[in-house]
DNA sequence: GCAATATCTCAATCATTGTTGAAATATAGA
DNA sequence: TCTATATTTCAACAATGATTGAGATATTGC
């Protein structure tokens, strides 16, 4: 269960224009993940500052790295991100459909269709 | 439908100590909400400072204020919260049950156990 | 109107974060 | 081993963020 200390540490990870489409990138892009340069040309950043980027990412438990070859594979942690989800779940869904509703609805709309892109 | 550019400013917001305990705060106080004052004693923090972040948060859309006599009350913005949750719901559950499984479950914890305060 | 309470704005300061280029490390192939 | 490729570390600087105290604004009751 995710503490206040480490949902801050997520948070803020999230919280930067970069570090955000980097971890989109990255969700998308699955399990298989993304090279540290093939990321850096889509997120359109230097190598210096993307690793300074993924090294944030890491420590807040949002991205993993495995290296193949001479590549560092990046991908999502959707451990790490699924624990995120449920920190904010846990505290706005209490009794206010609300805020639930709308996120179910969300949720629904994700699993009716897969094959859909949801952030076109 | 949140976009990139709000969800930033979103999780830059929460990923800061005080403000994470101030939101936290109104979303447990519910609607009614919070006088700055009150706030500024639970969270402890000066009302200068108090101030500074809970204009972040307004920004942000997260929270809201209103008057009452001489006080501010200020309480969590619902809708804001849950755009939060949709907006990492609809990136990190396509097709990955592992993610959203969990998900799920704390909603259906949270909503079983309605009188149970859900982050004791 | 005056004094008391509650909150905010402003300017200054200090700490943290983001960015860059140069040098270091690790891997693969000739 | 030597060279090329991929990525990271380091030191510096610029930009942004957090905190504080003093003063300004708004509201209430006398």
């Amino acid at each position: 269960m995710m503490g206040e200390r480490q949902a801050v540490a997520a948070f803020a990870a999230l919280g930067q224009d970069h570090r955000l489409r980097i971890v989109r990138a990255l969700v998308t892009a699955g399990p298989d993940g993304l090279a540290a340069g093939v990321l850096a040309g889509e997120i359109g950043v230097s190598g210096t500052n993307l690793s300074f980027h993924l090294k944030e990412l890491s420590h807040a438990g949002l991205i993993q790295s495995r290296r193949e070859g001479r590549s560092v594979i990046y991908s999502a942690a959707f451990q790490g991100l699924s624990d995120l989800i449920q920190f904010l779940m846990r505290d706005c869904c209490q009794g206010r459909p609300e805020v639930w509703t709308p996120a179910i609805e969300a949720l629904a709309a994700c699993l009716c269709t897969p094959g859909d892109t949801a952030h076109a």
